[in-house]
DNA sequence: TCAATAGTGTCTCTCAGACAATATGAG
DNA sequence: CTCATATTGTCTGAGAGACACTATTGA
């Protein structure tokens, strides 16, 4: 048997690979891998943007409030356990165009447990499609979420309220999230907040196609500094949505329906 | 002994985790979590903007070039550890100010041995410090590093020269990356391009101070279709740099030196 | 005094934002 | 016809970019 050294450095990369998964390899400590998933969408009715929660049934963090998500397996990337996670624990299909990779939360000690590495994800979902709790799976909810005048971010669950500041990062009000998922929501709706004017694809949340003042109602929610009039988007995102022309019914003029282009 | 159901659901809080860590878990498959760190810097006399590269001396990839990194330990961050194996395999010291985390990889197979997810992290540094490369480290050198008119980022290390296509991925010329570096290194040049105008960190590679051509020569390289006019930049980045007044010597009418405001 | 280099002033063009005007449908 | 609602047009001010002009030094 020739030695580690030839192998590294002399052997072909055949031979190496083929040498490589035939040996022992010392086993350094290894983290597990989870994602975390910001699921937000608008609720038709009342135009408010929301955030899907999960209350945890079991230590740690029991009876709190926690993003949706779980172990990364060997076989897939981050996005498509992503996928695969919402999908086990809502129903809900993602596609890769509907996710993208906000950042990975690394800070020893952030699960209580052991050493937890996990890559936050942001995912866009039309119309707040009802959510199944039943016995086993875990009661889920679309929270509201909003950027106050304050550049806080307040959350609501019925009548129950949690504010996190964007200046301190400390939660306060009824609940409190598990983990580190406040900082994670506060991160989310930043970026979104910041790509409002060169990246909007939290349109997707609207669905295949929605009004000027729609996109508007979710834009002042993540940013309550923008322009106070709606028509204008038509102006300033010309390059990223096109009117499909059709016309919905109701009360007033009827407005034209827009979609993000492709 | 009670059981898991017990204290994962009824017991306290500390009960649980005083349980959790006196037990046995089940071992699920877990990653080795690496660091990649995409280090620029420029060269004071060429003013061409370049970046950290190592030479693999062992297999996979073995002789091809690298971004240096490594592996994560579970009693520190990512950042933690790009830091920390920076300053080993460079005697460079970043902080937490000269880093930030640009994206993390994790598709299956992108290291051919094993389960390996790496987080990859932009670091800026100022003036091409020069590289030790004696009999153990491995050999390192500043490759250059631009966007061309086509769109595409030209890295060359002396006479050799490869190309990264922005559109199809793919990289051709005299030498290729090793692993997924190729994406990593496309990544943080795109996104480095996209936030010149509002987030114009990239600034700290030119040092403490610098003149407004020096700045403009940077943004070009990155960018080669921003304003032809280095002067421009005391308008439009006003709100980011301050004129510190010191003046350089040399030929011709002295610049006045700027700095990145805080 | 000229060449070389850098910074400043000015003009133009574009665009965001506010507001007024117009379009469309319900009752 | 009038009200409610939504879109479109117009005006204005700010700012980016190009270019010419001025400033500062060495030779």
């Amino acid at each position: 048997m020739k030695d580690k050294h030839y192998y590294e450095q002399q052997a072909t990369e055949e031979e190496f690979l083929e040498w490589y998964k035939q040996s022992d390899h010392p086993q350094y400590e290894k983290p597990s891998l989870t994602v975390d998933n910001v699921i937000l969408s608008v609720d038709e009715e009342s135009q408010s943007l929301h955030l899907l929660l999960i209350k945890r049934k079991a230590h740690p963090f029991k009876d709190h409030w926690a993003l949706p998500g779980g172990f990364v397996s060997s076989d897939e990337s981050t996005s498509e356990a992503c996928i695969r996670e919402t999908a086990e624990e809502t129903g809900v299909k993602l596609t890769t165009d509907n996710i993208e990779q906000l950042y990975t939360f690394s800070k020893p000690g952030r699960d209580p447990r052991t050493w937890v590495v996990s890559t936050a994800y942001l995912s866009f979902l039309p119309q707040c499609p009802t959510l199944e709790h039943g016995d086993d799976a875990k009661e889920a909810v679309w929270a509201t979420v909003h950027r106050n005048k304050e550049n806080q971010i307040v959350l609501q669950i019925g009548a129950k309220q949690s504010i996190i500041d964007t200046v301190t990062h400390e939660q306060t009000g009824d609940f409190q999230l598990a983990f580190d998922h406040a900082k994670i929501i506060e991160m989310a709706i930043t970026r979104l907040g910041n790509k409002l004017n060169y990246e909007p694809k939290v349109l997707q949340v609207l669905g295949y196609s929605f009004t000027l003042k729609e996109a508007w109602n979710l834009f002042y929610q993540l940013d309550p500094t923008i322009s106070s009039d709606p028509g204008n988007l038509s102006k300033t995102h010309a390059d990223f949505i096109e009117q499909v022309d059709y016309r919905s019914e109701g009360r007033g003029r009827p407005s034209r329906l827009y979609r993000l282009k492709d």
